[in-house]
DNA sequence: ACTTCTTTTGATAGTCTCTCTCTTATTCGA
DNA sequence: TCGAATAAGAGAGAGACTATCAAAAGAAGT
């Protein structure tokens, strides 16, 4: 399992392979930079010096600064381990599964660099605005995963809005400052924010009770 | 009701008068020219000029350029018509009835107004990472007043998890253009989309039932 | 191997958002 | 009326991002 890194397989040809290291050596570089020096301190020119690129380059794999942080396939990944749990699961406990599925296919590095991005979402402003937006389009992912195992018409309100509910709350959650999710130590943060990730879609499938 | 709209109705000096005539001139200028022109084409210094301010004087008044879109007062006026609630109704009951007596409290200007924000929202990509953003901050304030009604602590997960799958299902419906929602006249479309949030919290009352 | 075509890259210049600093003008309170 | 805040303007500058064009490198055909 790949995971979240970039480098799939065995690409055809050098080209392609050239292209995978060159977009993951930008990013390995990126997300070292702002970890020492910080988001904003970090430079597009910095990370191109330190990436052997040119600063035009960053911008031929990564549209924006923010999107070097965030892109990732966790929602192809998602999605996938969604359609491949039995039918007969309730959305939102097919939902839970597959999260389940998905942070156990992660390795311990595309745990770490999941936790830099989650830090940086919670904490960069600028960041955290891209990464909701993401957050929406992912609504429409969901939407069609949900209606395929439902039968229904991805365009249908009920579906659209029972994931954007889903996505809501882990919005929520991932967004919190207020519990010490990110405070201490790597690997068992992430852990620990898929685990209140799938508390709040448990609550969701009771119905929300106060 | 001062709705959306920058002036509060007689501020104490007449330094606070010229502020707020300052900031209201800004904003209006800013939505004429990017009705006209378009979010990308619309320059700060083009605002700046138009609303005879430096460009320097429009960031001392809107953070960034996407704040002068964005920037109102919804969301207090949400909050306070939630607190004014009878405390038997449930959390969603409520805040169906405090988004109606909003909706109702809107003079045609402020609608007008509504109508291009959200528009821009769903369609300018900038605007849209902003404006979630905010939904999240959000998020925070619907967690504190439903904790007020239910007499539980804000920070409590349960209490937060309902304000984001509510927040949830209210962007699902703002940031979605496959319906027709903006594409004809001016306030029915807003009305509109209160119907259909108002539709989408009902769902979710419900517990989201396919 | 050699040429041709396509893709990728680097260099350069330029635009626009946003920050900082300094100075000037205006309003407020005594 | 006079000092104290406070706001506005001017100007310089950093940094993200775009557009263009020429050079380099891989792919493909002969």
């Amino acid at each position: 399992m790949t995971g979240m890194t970039d480098v799939p397989a065995r690409p055809a040809g050098l080209r392609e392979r050239k292209k995978a290291r060159t977009r993951a050596a930008i990013r390995q570089q990126a997300l070292r930079l702002i970890r020492e020096q910080g988001y904003a301190a970090t430079t597009i020119e910095q990370i191109a010096d330190a990436a052997e690129v040119s600063p035009a380059t960053f911008f031929r794999y990564f549209p924006t600064k923010e999107d070097v942080v965030l892109q990732d396939d966790l929602d192809i990944i998602t999605t996938e381990a969604l359609d491949a749990q039995p039918p007969e699961l309730s959305p939102i406990a097919a939902f839970r599964a597959a999260s389940a599925a998905t942070l156990a296919s992660l390795s311990p590095e595309d745990l770490a660099t999941l936790r830099d991005t989650a830090e940086l979402t919670a904490s960069v402003p600028e960041v955290r605005a891209r990464a909701i937006d993401e957050f929406v389009r992912t609504i429409n992912q969901i939407a069609e995963a949900i209606a395929r195992r439902a039968g229904r018409n991805p365009d249908d309100f009920e579906v659209r809005n029972l994931a954007g509910a889903i996505i809501g709350v882990i919005m929520s959650v991932t967004t919190s400052y207020g519990g010490s999710t990110w405070t201490a130590e790597g690997l068992t943060d992430v852990t620990s924010l898929f685990a209140r990730i799938d508390r709040a879609l448990a609550h969701l499938e009771q119905g929300l009770p106060l």
